[in-house]
Formats: C-alpha cells, structure tokens, sequence
DNA sequence: TAACTTAATAAAGTCACTGGAAAAAGTAAG
DNA sequence: CTTACTTTTTCCAGTGACTTTATTAAGTTA
C-alpha cells in the first residue's frame, strides 16, 4: 500500500475505473459507464471531462435513440500519445513509436553484429536520440521502454548480466531519464513479449501463459495473474537451463543435462550433419555446398515443406522440448504455451506434434483448458513487449 | 478491481493501515501511527476507537513522557477472535483453534487410516461438529479453514482430485458454510504451509519462497510476492513430476523419470534393500527382524546419527533433489527454499550437503541470496497453515 | 401537440479527511 | 509550587468528491 485514502485517491480509483472501461468497451455512453460500474452519473461527468480535456478520450458519434436522448458515445484515443519502444539484442537494435494500444506507428531497425561491439548502449543512446530529434511533438512522448535479452532487475532498471553483449550492472533506466528527460522503462525482453502477448495477443483473456522463444538459444516469459513474474533477481524463467537428463552433456552453467544443449540451433546443426552422414535423403542442401551454409531460417523452411531430413532432425527436438514444457506445466499449471520459432505457425507439423506429445506425457488434469500455439503477435513482437510493459505501468491500478 | 472509490472505501483503506501498523509495530501510540503513515491525528483516532470497539485492539499501558503527555500505547489482540483451522491426510485428521498471529490455542488429532475410509469427508465435517459443540462463544469465530493435499480450487472452494483418498469435486467450502454457518476455506496443504512460512515462519522477510514437503511422496507449495501462487487450476507446484531423466523409470504419470520415483520413501527402501545385500555396515537394523520393520523415523534417526549405510543412501537422493532443486531455482529464482522432512533441521547432514549440491549445479547469479533450510515452523505447521489462508483473507487489503 | 423516455448537467446534501486550536497530562526550572 | 514549555489526544470548522434529487436537453410515440 502506497498511498493513504483520501479524496484524492478516491477521485484517481474512480478515474482508472472508468478509462478502462472506456478502453475496453468503448465507444460507450457516460451513462452506460456509470450503470456498468455503479457509479452516480455525476462522477463519470465530471472525471469524463478531465479525459477529454487530457486528450486520451474523444467523442465518437452518437448512437441510436431507444424512446429519448440520444446517447454520446465516448472512445479511447491510442493515437494521442505514444510510446518510443527499443529493442536490443546482439544481432540488431530496432527503435519504433507506439501508440497506447501498442500498434507501431513507424520503425527504424539497425542490423549489426553487436556482440562484439565496442558500445552497444552508447551506440542505442545515441540512436534513441537521432530519433527523437526527428518527433515533432515530445510532449506527446509518454516515455522509453526498452527490452532485452539478460538478467535485469526492472524496479531499478539496472541491467545485472548480459554474458554475450559482455553487460554488467548499467544503469540504463537512469541513464535514459537523464539525457533525454522522459520517464523509462527496461526489462527482459521474453518477459516483455510474454506479457504483450497477455495484453495484446490473440491469448489475451488468458490469465497465465508462458512465451518460449526458440533459436539459438532457448529463452521463457512468464506471465502469471495478469503480471511479469521475475523472481527475487528478475532471473526467474531460466528454462533453457532445466534438467532434462541428469546424466546428460556437460552444461557450461555448470550443471549436466540442460535443455539448452538439446534445442538449440547448434544442437540441430549436429542432429542434420549426423543425418546427412547417415545419408537421409534431402533436398535442403540444394545451392548449398556445405553445412555451415545452411541457415536457420533454411532448415525451418525444409521443416514447412516436410522434407524428410528435416522431420527425421525434429522429431528429436520434438521429444526433448516435450519434456521440457512438461515440467513447466506441472510447475506453473499455465493456461497457454506460445511458441515463438521463425515464421513457425500453430498448424506447423512442429507444434502439432508437440502439442501431441506434450499431451501424451502429461497429467490429464493440467492438459485439460492448455493450449500450445505459436505466437500471436507478428512481426512486430520485440516493440509491442516493450510498449506493453510501459502501457502496464501508465494503466496500473492506483494504489 | 471490485469496489469503486468512495468515503467508505476511503475509510476502510485507512483503517487497514492502521491496523496493520498496530499488527506489525505494536505496541505504538497514536500520533507515532500518525507519523509514520502521513495520516492526519484526527483520523487516526477515530479509526483507532473504532477498532478498540470491536475489540481487534486494546490499550497497552502508557509510555515514558519525553516532555509532554505520556503517549498511551496500543497493540493488537489477536486472542479476541479465533480461527478453526483443519488438516485433512490420508493418516490423520487435526482439528484446532489458533488465535490471529496463528498460533495454536488448542487441538484434537484423529489418527487413523483414512485412505480406505468410506466417508472421509462426512467424517471430518462431524468432528468439526463435535469440536464447535466444545467451543464457548461462536461469535468470535473468523471461521473454518481447511487444508488437504490434492488439487483444490480454492476460489470456488471445490476439492477436484485427491487420488489417494479417492476425492472428486466436493464443493467441501459450500457444505461446511451451510452447515455451521460460519465462513469457511480450503487450500492445498503444501500452499498453505508455504504461505505460513511466509507469514508466520522465521523467513517472513522473503517475498519469494517455495517450501518442499518429503516423505511418502514429494510436494511443493510456492508463494510469489506473498501470495500463493496456484496456477490456472489451482494445480501449480506438482514438483514432484518434474523430468530428472528423459530415459528414467516410467511413472504412473505417464512420463519418465519423474523426481518423486527417485526420491520417495519406498525408493529409498529399495535403495536401504541394496546397500544391506552389499553388505554396507549399519546400526540401523538393531531390533529389527525385517527391512519392512524399519520406519522413516528410524531412517531419519539413523541419518541423524551419521550411520554409514544411511548416509550412503542419502547421498542418491540428495544427488537427484539437487538436480530438481537447480531446476525450481532456474524458473522461480526464489529467495529460500524451505524442506520439511519429519525432524531434520537445517544443520543437518541432508540440508548441509544439499545445500552445497545445488550451489555447485546452479548458476551463480542465483545462488547468491538463496537459502536453503529447514522449516521453520515447529510441530503444528499444518494448523497454522490452515489459519494463515484465513487471516491472509481476513487482512487483506481493501479493493 | 402532449405524454413518455432516456441522456447529460446542475444544485443541494453527505461524510471522511485535513489543519488548527484546545484540552489533557507531563517535564523542567526558578 | 508556580510558570513556561512539550507532547499527546481530542474537538471543531472547512474542504472536496461523492450521491441523490431535480432540471434541462433531445428524442420517440400516439
């Protein structure tokens, strides 16, 4: 509890009732939000005209009569403010404006290899401030959210680790307030997406779901009630680190068996050359000479043609990411598994097979009311994460 | 959000404050509550008549002057009203009264093997009766709180599935509400155990706790910002079928190697069989004829003792709860890990080398700040589990 | 056109909060 | 032992956002 009651907080807890109700029914009339909510006509005036006045509601039209006045009806306005949303991995730094509904309204993407980057922050800052010169109006610029890969502590908006950016400890939330004088945000980036996709995805009214990102590595977000769930270090999620054989490869986290080891693009690398030597036929090596040409996103293509090498290779990571997802569902009993993989999509034969696997190994009782998908988000997934952790934060609850 | 802002939300926002400052801070004058919480004296005093009124608080004597009028202290009565709070397991039935700090006034066990009775529930509910019958005035009352293992749908109040006891979906939360007429909850024992760790327990100041239950099986309770964390089921926290060993033995959960098969009690007996054929030392079988004879608790003394043949044996089982352990820490990233398992403590061999098992597997960034130890709340922690989902909803905050 | 509906605004009244003054109860020093 | 100063607690008037009860605005229906 943050605050104590008073008439203040009172009028704050009536103006958060009734904006949401505005952005989730809306177009909708004062006096409608006032029966809906149980609050006296009055009050919804009064806290509707300061609405207006902000800019973040506009009169949309007037509805139909059933026998009296007509009624005015009131609607969300995402576009008056936005949001500037930056995403930093080690392979590109893409800055965008988003609105209050996280639509991105305009990108600039920088692709680079910047893991071995001399400055990867000084070089973003910079970046976040080339395009905010070009904004007309900062005014309208609710703040800067920005995600990333790592360890972050999000309620300091310290970056603690970042092992193959070489991050340690930047105190990058500070840092951004400070030169550009707006209010930030940062967070891990599978945390961010994970709770876009809770906010804004297809899965919305699910109130516990988990993202896992595939690729080369393996990452999670976990959204649980509605919320990001960190952990004690803002660590929590480290799924592609779970034991799945006890007696398996030698990890370099230092334990054996990681899951990591088993999924990752590498590890798939391995599984094809072992096939190829085998001498499974196909057709994924055509205007390829040797293996090392071959790119993620060709073997993922191979997988949607059902070449057979590709199926044969899978089918492995298939049993191993089966296992995997099977203790995540007997830990967190979530409601939706969304998988995010490359242009892989919920009809792909990868999900279906999972989805079969997973079903075969675990209880009944967990499988009942889970869905295993494929993202819902597009392409836009790394801004929209980053905007919904600050929308999260500007429509929070007051308390 | 359920209430809309109003004087009453207002006040009662207030006296949730101060109450809780009386609870937390106790004993403490007036003006120093209004102090701390930038409430105005006058609320302060109003509130405060109002809570002596019903009788949560009561006066405490007076304090040394520093100059001025001797500030009269207040403090919390948490024996003015009780909570019943209920066990239910296949071996006994625990029936007591605990005051509003959850501690334990009075109890009744009912020993026996309820795991092949026909009415377990019926049962129950007529020594709830019988106990009730006993009580003097059932106005100060708060309420039944039970807890059960299995999977519990503790919003609605329906136990869904407790396989040993052959349970399916009693709504046990509306029969006890109808019958005795008085405000009833149920809860999954290892949840509620762990949030009385969190409450109640020496590690009350961890935010993020999961606490482990060993013994005929293996089960978890874990409590995330303070709060129970339940899953989507209320099935969240099934630690014990977690994958150690992708190629292990098949579990009648329908996976393979699940943590539970390797680390429970009859597996251990099998490991004891193996150790006494090789011909480990031991002083463990003095007294007794046949393996079958020897009981957890002789087990546990021997451990205690640091009997050869039992620590060999440990050694298995703290080598595959570590593995599980790396894993829970991976995801949950907590701040203390809580084992109960009949009387070990904390210094204990098991506990030592487990300790510094998972210190070894896991990544550093998490050890740090992690503690693993025993539980911390004495013999009648399934009491004082019940009481602690009841006074978590007695106190809650308001909205 | 009159009678009825429904939506939005205005006016009056309610109530828990705040701030300042007063009362209660002490301490400290001449 | 009286006076001056402190600190705690209570009393009282004033504030402001809410509710309730008109009133005004704008229709529909017969």
């Amino acid at each position: 509890m943050k605050k104590t009651g008073g008439l203040k907080l009172m009028q704050e807890i009536n103006q958060y009732i009734i904006l949401k109700t505005i952005r989730e029914r809306g177009p909708i009339s004062r006096s409608e939000i006032a029966k809906q909510n149980k609050l006296s006509p009055t009050t919804v005036t009064s806290a509707v005209n300061e609405l207006l006045e902000e800019g973040m509601v506009t009169v949309g039209g007037v509805g139909e009569s059933s026998g009296g006045r007509k009624p005015v009806y009131l609607q969300f306005a995402p576009d008056s403010k936005f949001i500037l949303g930056v995403s930093i991995t080690n392979s590109s730094i893409i800055i965008g404006k988003l609105n209050m509904e996280a639509d991105v309204k305009d990108k600039e993407v920088y692709a680079d290899d910047f893991q071995s980057h001399p400055d990867v922050i000084g070089y973003t800052l910079d970046r976040i401030g080339d395009y905010l010169d070009s904004c007309e109006d900062l005014s309208l610029c609710l703040g800067v959210s920005i995600i990333t890969p790592g360890i972050i502590d999000a309620k300091k908006g310290i970056i603690r680790n970042n092992a193959k950016m070489h991050l340690e400890n930047i105190a990058l939330k500070e840092m951004v307030e400070e030169r550009f004088r707006l209010k930030a945000w940062i967070d891990n980036d599978a945390n961010s997406i994970a709770l876009a996709e809770n906010k804004y995805g297809h899965y919305g009214a699910k109130r516990n779901l988990i993202y896992i990102q595939m690729g080369d590595g393996i990452g999670s977000g976990i959204v649980i009630e509605d919320q990001i769930f960190r952990g004690s270090h803002g660590g929590a999620g480290e799924f592609g680190h779970i034991t799945i054989d006890n007696n398996g490869i030698l990890c370099e986290c230092g334990n054996r068996g990681c899951l990591e080891n088993y999924v990752n693009w590498p590890s798939i690398q391995e599984s094809i050359k072992g096939h190829l030597e085998k001498g499974t036929p196909t057709r994924m090596m055509d205007g390829h000479q040797k293996l090392e040409e071959v790119s993620q996103g060709d073997f993922l293509k191979a997988l949607q043609d059902e070449d057979e090498l590709a199926l044969s290779v899978i089918e492995e990571t298939i049993e191993y990411m089966a296992n995997g997802l099977v203790t995540l569902v007997n830990l967190f009993n979530p409601e939706v598994i969304l998988i995010g993989w490359g242009p892989i999509t919920s009809d792909s034969y990868f999900i279906n097979r999972l989805r079969e696997k997973v079903k075969e190994l675990a209880f009944d009782i967990f499988i009942d009311g889970l869905e295993i998908q494929a993202t819902t988000l597009g392409g836009d997934f790394q801004l929209k994460g980053a905007a919904s952790v600050a929308l999260e934060e500007i429509f929070e609850v007051p308390l």
